[in-house]
DNA sequence: CACGCGTGGTT
DNA sequence: TAACCAAGCGT
């Protein structure tokens, strides 16, 4: 089938790799709640760990429990956001909180059910908080997790634009039997991608497979494959909401809204990402102008 | 299922 | 410098 290593393999070098080059990240020390791996994950969807690790020690240290996030304001959440990007996120996760408080008596919920139930929590983030929080080796896939696999097992150079049938079976495929080791293995092959086995330059001479790799022993062959189409970014609406929410962010109290017309000139555009800032839960209309919701 | 959704560092 | 890339989610 695959022209790959063994997973016997596979687990021994990576496992052995991962005591000597995990980073020493604060929700992955033995103390850390589980609300602090929770919040982690949500922050690191999409966003480098860099930015993640100041935002990440704010958070925590302002609202330690889900309780005191959700007895703040949703508008304080998306400020607390500061500038990591995606603020629906905040709001998702001010949510998140509020739903443990009313239903799981203050907690994070341990299943990757429950998990999988709260706002802004898809499949990765909820086996990931059930793998690292609660020691529940669920399957968890990131972008990470599907490029190792897929160069050291199917020796292609990077997966599919979107995760595929085939690729879920390989992950499973590819995990440890025994309980720890599999959760071990869930962060270890993650940060393989993150520190050594990156989309654009690998570096495959300290990499712990480099001898078994499958791509590597096909001589590094380019992806051949759909290509996803690059994001725009100049002058979309896009763009507009993060130059608007950046002023209402910023600011103290309200905002009267010819602030928001030297944010953004275009007055159509204005409109529509301040509707769509509304409709999403991140800005309030206020008296004579706007606010983070309260 | 393809697309919209932020931000800033790297190449 | 424009394009690419980073622990995705919701519709």
């Amino acid at each position: 089938m695959s022209p790959g290593p063994s997973p016997a393999v596979l687990h021994e070098r990576v496992l052995t790799w991962w005591d000597e080059h995990a980073r020493p990240l604060p929700w992955r020390e033995p103390g850390c709640s589980a609300w602090g791996v929770f919040v982690s994950e949500v922050m690191s969807q999409q966003t480098p760990i860099a930015r993640v690790l100041p935002a990440w020690q704010a958070w925590t240290e302002r609202w330690p429990t889900p309780a005191d996030l959700a007895a703040d304001s949703p508008g304080e959440a998306v400020r607390m956001w500061q500038r990591l990007g995606y603020p629906r996120r905040a709001r998702r996760l001010w949510e998140a909180a509020a739903q443990m408080v009313e239903r799981h008596d203050g907690q994070v919920p341990r299943t990757h059910e429950e998990l999988l139930a709260l706002p802004g929590v898809g499949a990765y983030t909820a086996a990931a908080v059930a793998s690292f929080a609660f020691g529940d080796p669920q399957v968890v896939i990131d972008t990470n997790v599907r490029r190792v696999l897929v160069r050291a097992r199917e020796g292609r150079a990077q997966a599919a634009p979107s995760l595929t049938t085939a690729e879920s079976a390989l992950a499973a495929d590819s995990m440890p039997r025994e309980v720890d080791d599999a959760n071990t293995w869930n962060a270890a092959v993650m940060e393989l991608g993150a520190l050594v086995c990156t989309a654009r330059s690998p570096g495959c001479d300290r990499c712990p497979l480099l001898d078994v790799c499958a791509w590597q022993r096909a001589g590094c062959p380019p992806y051949e494959g759909p290509v996803r189409r690059a994001q725009a970014w100049h002058g979309t609406d896009r763009q507009a909401r993060g130059a608007l929410l950046a002023v209402l962010r910023e600011s103290a109290g309200p905002v009267a809204g010819s602030a928001l017309e030297d944010a953004w000139s275009d007055a159509a555009q204005r409109g529509r990402a301040l509707r769509g800032l509304v409709e999403d839960g991140l800005v309030e209309p206020v008296d004579g102008g706007y606010a983070l919701p309260a």
